[in-house]
RNA sequence: GGAUGCUUAGCUCAGUUGGUUAGAGCACCUGCCUUACAAGCAGGGGGUCAUAGGUUCGAGUCCUAUAGCGUCCACCA
């Protein structure tokens, strides 16, 4: 017997350890069943889960249990992301609070530090995967920088480098002063700045005339090795070819021609800076000028800085044009708002910064992705579709990708240097005096490899040979250019397939404002939290049902109360049901009365319906027709007309077998409740919800007429509670049936059993027509003027109704047109109203 | 500048391929402790589907334009 309130404390302990061990959560691809796999996208190893990830896995595991139930053989691959920069930056700050200098401290003890860290962290999380019912398969747990995964990584550089993919060189990269490492443009966020045009005076060698120059960013100037302006600007014409005086360095520097000068922006003259500009270092490259980088690592001025060395790049545009002012090399100061890019880790302002990196060339790994895009045999399927676009844009307009980072924790680079000689390779050169490149990759590199190399890649393994191309990945919108674009890429180029056949993309969380969480808003939900007050089912539900997917959502404790609510409702509705099926032992469907059929139709229909939904990744329509169907139909009605038919076995089998069908279509959605109360059945199919099997829809249990029937009695209930409420009747009221079959249901549910008549009273009448019942409510009411008015008003929509009605079915062209069903239904619905109509006009 | 999404009830959102009178939850109003559930039951009010055109027998749904909000990408000397 359940308790008389669902506790979801109580439900939901000890489930998912018993599952666990059970092995409910393994693949067996010696099952010889049909597989279907799905990776997890690796959480960083940087502290708790949040929402964010709550709503992520809940739609993997909703996937994978209604997938296991179907019979499947399911694989979802749980794992993690060392998460480079992300987790270094939070060692260093746990060793900084300790008094402990990363430099100081030294490579080694700082990577164990890091593998502590990922050991301490990962527990968490694998707690916090538990707490949320997550079916994942840990037999494969896999971690982006464990041996299997370290070897792909570095046999895909060593090749790639083989083949000329990948390349060292010296770029213009986005340096992230803070973290001390170069990024690549994904991890960099551009924002508006307030910032200002300064116009300063380049005065042209030997004479007294000078150039406007106007730049954002005056304390790059050291680094100046030109100005420009463009060939056909006719204002400079004159100038080309001469030089300029550089202010405060007072270095002479040419002139020079060059399309990157817009003559409609600024004054049209630009100063080259070829070490801090990615434009300014192409226009250097063509026309040979040298690059002088006037910066430190951590974007202090340099020696090239001459008397402002050291000062940081805020102090020393500061001082510099107080001195400018002085020397009126200072023309004039525009204010400007402009876009300044920031890196998404450490928010510093990114110094465009001339480096030696090594890159990942973009051009013919984007083009295979687009090649297939185009066939739909073996293109990704985005869902929602327009998500596609996203990831072709980018590969459209990629370039290479910078994936050097100088940092410690990650797959450090397979290069060794000796003199001017590089060699790359699996494995340290033999021979003395080689020195390994102290960087490490780019997170993204070893995680873009995840669909494949998490199953055995480069290897061909039989799980690689099964659960390769996976069946789908479920990622947030905000991923897709970080890891989709390249998890895309890599698998075509390396395995020749798709890594993933379809792609489902969700939004993102944000606060019941809109806003998204942050820390300095303060806004911040921990799904954990949600979990204790009402449980994982139901921060589950909420999260995955709420919104279509793709679209944000709006964090609103609220509704998850309600979802616990509706829990509440079904665990009552299943106590209720339980009770009364008790000695139920087998089902038995000989001799079904109309509602029992009523209820099966209603059922196989929403069945046939949410299996449909849930293979598209529908979930918040599948969800809203379940709750539609168990609440209304099941809980409101059929329960209700259950209570007069308990003797009656087919009853009983009907009530047990909705039941169990209810919580199957519920449990990939809430696991534990729905578990709880499938182990309290009479009858079940298996030994736990999990691994039983999902409903298929019968159609021997479809019953048109009988559907029909009760509807038209429920629709005369309601009629009659209608006029009861609306006329505020305490007292009897009669019914006058015109026919004197299928009434029973009827007169049981509203209590009729005296209050039938077989004549016409002399009172007021409500008429109810449907096909199955046609029946007089009468009663003693007088009208009040009111209820005269609402009569007047009802009469006169009805005829503009009828009106509309028959226009449109004396147009010959719909009546031609449009489907017969449509037409038909028209009809009839224009007969029925006519007979209302009359009906009204009588009284 | 390019792309994309949104605009539907007081609020948060659904609305499959165009097809009865546009739905849900929450909130609101009325009446009920009816022995599964008062976190419940019964009943009710509330929407010109952003605006303007168009296609169609028929448009919330398709097309065009406009407005507002949001997001992504690119550029920004």
């Amino acid at each position: 017997m359940l308790d008389k309130k669902y506790d979801h404390k109580k439900t939901e302990e000890g489930k998912y350890k018993k599952w666990k061990e059970r092995g409910y959560f393994k693949s067996n691809l010696k099952s010889g069943k049909k597989p279907y796999s799905i990776v997890i996208p690796p959480p960083n190893v940087t502290g708790k889960l949040h929402l964010g990830h709550a709503y992520d896995t809940a739609i993997q595991d909703i996937i994978i249990r209604y997938k296991r139930m179907q019979g499947f053989d399911t694989l979802w691959l749980p794992g993690m992301d060392h998460a480079a920069i992300a987790t270094e930056a939070k060692v260093v700050k746990k060793l900084k609070d300790e008094g402990i200098n990363k430099y100081e401290y030294g490579r080694d003890n700082f990577l164990k530090a890091c593998w502590d860290w990922t050991k301490e962290y990962g527990n968490a999380i694998r707690e916090q995967w538990g707490a949320l019912g997550l079916s994942l398969n840990y037999d494969k747990e896999r971690f982006t920088m464990d041996e299997g995964l370290s070897k792909a990584v570095t046999k895909v550089f060593v090749d790639f480098y083989n083949e000329g993919l990948i390349y060292r060189g010296e770029r213009i990269i986005n340096w992230d002063p803070v973290a001390k490492t170069a990024l690549s443009n994904e991890e960099v966020i551009y924002k508006d700045v307030e910032g200002a045009f300064y116009h300063l005076k380049y005065v042209i060698d030997g004479t007294n005339d000078y150039l406007d120059v106007a730049t954002t960013r005056p304390e790059t100037l050291f680094g100046d090795t030109a100005v420009a302006v463009n060939p056909n600007d006719d204002r400079y014409k004159k100038y080309v070819g001469k030089n300029v005086i550089l202010p405060i360095v007072n270095k002479k520097i040419p002139i020079i021609c060059d399309e990157h000068a817009d003559p409609d922006f600024g004054t049209g003259v630009v100063k080259i800076t070829p070490a801090h500009d990615p434009n300014d270092f192409e226009v250097g490259n063509r026309h040979n000028l040298p690059r002088i980088v006037v910066m430190n690592p951590d974007a202090t001025m340099n020696e090239n800085a001459g008397k402002y060395e050291g000062m940081t790049r805020e102090e020393c545009r500061k001082k510099l044009l107080e001195d400018l002012k002085e020397k009126e090399l200072l023309i004039s100061i525009e204010p400007m708002t402009h876009s300044v890019g920031h890196s998404e880790r450490t928010n510093a302002m990114v110094e465009p910064y001339l480096s030696k990196q090594w890159f990942v060339k973009m051009r013919p790994l984007a083009d295979k992705v687009l090649e297939n895009q185009k066939n739909k045999d073996s293109k990704v399927n985005f869902v929602p579709k327009r998500y596609e676009k996203i990831m072709n844009h980018w590969m459209e307009i990629t370039y290479d990708w910078c994936i050097s980072r100088q940092l410690w924790w990650g797959h450090r680079i397979p290069a060794w240097y000796k003199d001017d000689k590089v060699y790359v390779g699996q494995e340290a050169p033999k021979e003395d005096g080689w020195v390994q490149d102290t960087d490490v990759l780019d997170t993204w590199f070893s995680s873009a490899l995840w669909p494949f190399a998490t199953l055995g890649w480069p290897d061909n393994t039989d799980e690689l040979k099964t659960y390769f191309p996976n069946n789908c990945l479920v990622t947030g919108y905000d991923i897709i250019p970080f890891w989709v674009n390249r998890m895309t890429f890599q698998s075509l180029k390396l395995t020749g397939k798709r890594p993933f056949k379809d792609c489902v993309i969700h939004g993102l969380i944000r606060d019941k404002l809109g806003r998204k969480f942050s820390k300095s808003l303060g806004n911040g939900i921990d799904p954990f939290d949600m979990i204790e007050k009402y449980g994982a089912d139901s921060l589950r539900y909420y999260l995955t049902t709420d919104v279509a997917l793709g679209t944000d959502l709006r964090f609103d404790e609220v509704k998850i109360t309600s979802t616990w609510n509706y829990i509440n409702k079904i665990w009552n509705a299943a106590r209720f049901v339980l009770m009364n099926i008790e000695d139920l032992k087998e089902l038995d469907f000989t001799s079904l009365k109309p509602e029992d059929k009523w209820i099966l139709t209603k059922y196989e229909k929403t069945l046939k319906s949410i299996t449909h939904h849930m293979e598209k990744y529908e979930f918040n329509l599948a969800s809203s027709e379940l709750y539609n169907f168990t609440w209304n139909y099941f809980c409101d009605y059929y329960i209700e007309m259950a209570k007069y038919s308990f003797e009656s076995v087919e009853t009983k089998s009907t009530l047990c077998m909705i039941l169990t069908g209810i919580l199957k279509m519920l449990h990939p959605f809430m696991p534990f409740v729905t578990e709880e109360i499938y182990q309290k059945l009479p009858i079940k199919d298996a030994e736990s919800i999990m691994v039983s099997s999902y409903p298929v829809f019968e159609k021997k249990l479809v019953f048109e007429l009988e559907e029909e029937i009760v509807d038209d009695e429920i629709e005369f209930i309601r009629n009659f509670r209608n006029v009861k409420a609306e006329n505020n009747i305490t007292k009897d009221m009669q019914v006058m049936f015109d026919t004197s079959d299928n009434n029973e249901l009827i007169v049981k549910m509203l209590k009729l059993e005296n209050n039938i008549t077989n004549k016409p009273l002399g009172i007021n009448a409500y008429k109810v027509f449907s096909n199955h019942v046609k029946a007089t409510i009468y009663f003693e009411k007088k009208m009040s003027q009111e209820e005269e008015q609402n009569r007047k008003k009802q009469i006169e929509q009805l005829k503009a109704s009828t009106e509309r009605r028959q226009k449109l079915l004396s147009n010959s062209n719909y009546v031609n047109k449009a489907p017969k069903n449509v037409v038909e239904l028209d009809k009839q619905k224009l007969e029925e109203e006519l007979k209302k109509l009359k009906e009204l006009e009588k009284k």
